[in-house]
DNA sequence: CCGACCATCCTTGTATTGCAAGGCTCCTTG
DNA sequence: CAAGGAGCCTTGCAATACAAGGATGGTCGG
């Protein structure tokens, strides 16, 4: 088991609102997600993760999407952030910061009292 | 989706180290993780969630296992880490640091230099 | 025009994991 | 014997990340 499947665990149910966080302050497409993600250590990614993702936000209202010309190439689908979807950041960050908290504190405990 | 759901998602791929964490210090058998883990806001799980965990660690040799008996009722399984436990035990605190950092990182910034 | 290439988007199938629901065994109590 | 509880475990389901593959439409070299 390599240690790139140790995080691959932890991403679940993160990547998704990350993405979410990315399009706060402006809307962009698949691929400019895709490599914003890469950027960050700890949140490889690839299309197969995108994507999916992204029609499943788009489906639960939380991104609106709208196509955009380009100079040369494809036009491109931009996603911008919904209410709905400003509203789940914020539910999560609460949520995180919570999360957070207790897995420090199960790791400086090492257990309970009695440790 | 309810506020449960989004850290039911939260929690995949570290409940197993935090049960880990738990034995660092002194064996314990399956009834009193659960009460342990349920006692840590956040980290809520059921037997549904243990035992088929626990099972899985010995079968990867995490932890060893011993039965005890007790002064009444059934005999107990009490679980022990063994040096594989321990290491992975330290490896996933090391990843779950540079893992915190990261998402703590993104929501900081909102989504990169031009936000 | 034609073929090679590339960026963009998306779909399908698999593995892992957390969890609810239910079952088994043994002991105690009446 | 019957009832109940503590301890252990199994089965089936849902959500998610990801690899692999494919469809579309534009550019570029000949």
């Amino acid at each position: 088991m390599p240690i790139e499947g140790l995080a691959t665990q932890l991403r679940k149910g993160v990547i998704e609102y990350c993405v979410l966080a990315m399009l706060r302050n402006t809307p962009r497409y698949g691929g400019e997600l895709i490599q914003l993600m890469r950027s960050q250590d700890g949140l490889l990614t690839s299309e197969g993760t995108i994507y999916p993702l992204l029609s499943r936000m788009r489906a639960d209202g939380l991104v609106d999407t709208e196509w955009r010309e380009t100079p040369r190439g494809s036009p491109r689908r931009y996603y911008r952030l919904t209410k709905a979807g400003q509203q789940a950041v914020s539910d999560f960050q609460r949520e995180w910061v919570r999360f957070r908290a207790t897995v420090d504190h199960v790791f400086v405990h090492e257990g309970g009292p009695q440790g």
